[in-house]
DNA sequence: TGTACATCAGTGAACGCGCGTTCACTGATGTAC
DNA sequence: TGTACATCAGTGAACGCGCGTTCACTGATGTAC
């Protein structure tokens, strides 16, 4: 058996350097559990001294990797729209052809109870539109979360219509995600889970209501 | 003349007690300086000294009014969802009848570059809904939340019919609002003004096909 | 109405805490020959 | 292939900072008589 790579696994103390390709698996493990935790706490809610732990190492070492918080929540942001991308085509790829029965998987995914109470891995938008939105204009995560929502939308508007990239299509998906985003944050900000229900329920009679 | 009230406005040092009523002024002062830079930076980044600042005071006094950082918040949103409601009642007054007018002049509001840009008072389920969602299911802003927003809810619902609270209006209104938060979050969080233009456009478009 | 005293709104310094970031150090990895 | 040395991933202590909260103090307000 080859040797098993760095700290994170062996859990002796004073290790010294980790191979390369250890290294880069690290920064991989390290932008996974960030992006986890940034979509559970939020960019405040989330410290590095956490996600560093969650793969095992001390926080010291994070400035090997990145160059500062931003730079990892930008690393981070485009790994959890990478996700979300899978996850999307997934749904289109068991609806071949069938757009309604996508979009309907689509809602009934998103507006879920499972969803609401992240038992389930969390859209980045509904985590973290909020406080990339409150973030400064040139800061590190628009660039990525602009992307990753844009080719959001056109993977939804692809999932609702073979005219792939017509105005209109992308027009429908704009309003159906929008529709799907704020219904997830307005139950999940709720007290009372029979209204979290309504919400969630009423949103998915309304999107239905589309076609 | 009478005396000016307290602190804030006599800007001497080592001034003694305000009288009660200047107190209870100046507790809404701070409920009403919170509301707003609440819904400008978050939960996280609204800090005591800041919020005390705002109305002319120290951050040692505010602990004569509220017992914790959390009870002024959900004492702030409790404020800015009062603020809301009398600017949808201002909606229903311009259109008395006309339903169709008043959701316009809601969207055109909503979906405006001004309110993307918090150049507008914010609309508090757009500003904090996010927070809100990821505080401990306790906590003391949830209960203002839930309540303030069940109530807007009731006043689109209002808005749009004459048939007073049926499921339907219900319903409907959800799916509105929804898409309304949904949308000015999305564009928010854009490093790209034409990608936020069009967000704005399609939600606006979405809803003026339900009619 | 006037006087004596208790109350308490607000000040400003201080507390402990955890954050993001830096740094001297360790020692296995990587490289040059 | 082996040896000598430079590199650098990761550790753990430390830094300055600003937070929420506490507290001794001030002196005008409020109250009792």
């Amino acid at each position: 058996m080859w040797r098993q790579h760095g700290p994170p696994d062996d859990a002796e103390a004073g290790m010294g350097r980790s191979s390369r390709a250890d290294a880069q698996q690290h920064r991989e493990d390290i932008v996974e559990a960030a992006a986890a935790i940034l979509k559970r706490r939020g960019l405040d809610g989330a410290t590095i001294p956490q996600m560093m732990a969650e793969v095992g190492m001390t926080h010291g070492g994070f400035y090997r990797h990145f160059s500062s918080k931003d730079e990892l929540a930008a690393a981070a942001i485009d790994h959890a729209f990478a996700e979300q991308r899978a996850e999307f085509d997934g749904i289109a790829a068991r609806h071949a052809g069938d757009h309604a029965g996508a979009l309907e998987e689509l809602a009934a995914i998103y507006l879920s109870e499972q969803h609401r109470l992240r038992q389930i891995d969390d859209c980045p938008v509904a985590a973290l539109a909020t406080d990339v939105g409150r973030s400064a204009p040139g800061s590190a995560m628009r660039d990525p979360f602009t992307r990753g929502l844009d080719q959001i939308l056109e993977q939804i508007a692809a999932l609702g219509s073979d005219t792939a990239g017509s105005d209109e299509d992308r027009r429908v998906a704009i309003g159906i995600f929008a529709t799907l985003v704020g219904a997830i944050s307005l139950a999940r900000a709720t007290d009372d889970r029979a209204l979290a229900a309504e919400i969630l329920d009423a949103a998915h009679t309304h999107l239905d209501q589309l076609r």
